[in-house]
DNA sequence: ACCTGAACACCGTTCAAGT
DNA sequence: ACCTGAACACCGTTCAAGT
């Protein structure tokens, strides 16, 4: 690096995240980003090519956070508690980046190169069908993972988004449909125990 | 109106949410709008007090499309077959107008005058809510509408962004999905009895 | 009453020119 | 090698001026 370089690339995408999170995405301008950096907007595509390049960076270092925090509630052994965990996980990094979530499922425009964060994507859904795969085998553990990756997002960004319009009482409500769908969903590998305490 | 108005609320409207469905959110541009309605931007404000407002307004026409489409799918008596049809009749109105469906979840700015869209908002769950009501009464119903609401809109909001990676028969991991959790939903309220095939 | 051109404060992006 | 000012083609929005 020269000696007169005042950015990196993770320096701006942290300065970006931030100002995603503490602001909201229309917010995260090139020219904020460039403020907040010390720096001009047109220095900031000597690091990313475009607007749309830089959020998929920031996007890629948050499902890296996501996938980091679900792998931490993993319970070898214990398929069930380790979904619940899972679910909790994800519901509660949703909460806390509300706006880098949203990015998640941002659809991005068909790149030429492929979807630059597949890989990023793929690591939290691979690990749901592991854990499920180890509960039901191969062959539901996909139908199963996206039953419940489709509840968990669908719950959370209607959470987010404040469309659950009828009040009360939204994590009884998570754990209502969660317990529903993993019962439902572990019993068609294994019809004949319970799962709500299984070890 | 006077003589020489060429713009209608509803004119407008239509030709909002035609380039929407046609082209995509970014591309309806007051300007936009404005050309493909043959007068300049600035007349748009005589009947819309921002793009937001007129955005609001092309979803309430959306989603009051989506509640008539709901109740069609209504079969008297038959909460199973009901909530099925509906649940297809949701996805394929997702599936048919993307853009305006990912409108309805846009979080939109709090409105000091609150949300325009509430009513509009509200029909189509209270609608799954008084089926789920028939099914298992009220107490449970409102946990049971918002785990199916939050498996339907995950679904199709995933389904839209092409944020299903691993391949696999979509429409079939749809109905698995949905049969699992109306399995669950309906047997927490009645459990004696198979709902696959309720009258 | 409706429409318009001109203007304002912003965008993202490019690029020749500086050091 | 990095940064910059100036410029381009856009936005949404306002408003005085036209008919």
């Amino acid at each position: 690096m020269s000696a007169h370089a005042k950015t990196s690339g993770e320096g701006i995408r942290a300065v970006a995240r931030k100002l995603l999170e503490q602001q909201s995405l229309d917010r995260v301008s090139m020219q904020a980003v460039a403020d907040a950096v010390g720096v001009r907007a047109p220095s900031l595509y000597k690091r990313f090519s475009s607007r749309a390049d830089l959020l998929n960076a920031v996007a890629g270092d948050a499902l890296r956070e996501l996938q980091c925090s679900l792998e931490k509630a993993v319970r070898p052994g214990s398929p069930y508690r380790s979904l619940v965990r899972m679910a909790a996980a994800y519901r509660a990094f949703a909460k806390n980046n509300p706006h880098a979530y949203s990015l998640f499922f941002d659809e991005s425009p068909p790149s030429p190169n492929g979807d630059p964060l597949l890989e990023a994507r793929l690591a939290p859904a691979a690990t749901l069908f592991q854990i499920l795969s180890e509960a039901i085998g191969d062959e539901e553990a996909l139908l199963a993972a996206r039953t419940l990756v489709a509840f968990l997002h669908g719950f959370v960004s209607m959470e987010l988004g404040n469309a659950f319009h009828f009040g009360g009482d939204i994590n009884a409500a998570f754990r209502f449909g969660l317990a529903a769908i993993l019962d439902a969903l572990l019993a068609s590998g294994n019809k004949t125990r319970s799962h709500s305490r299984d070890r």
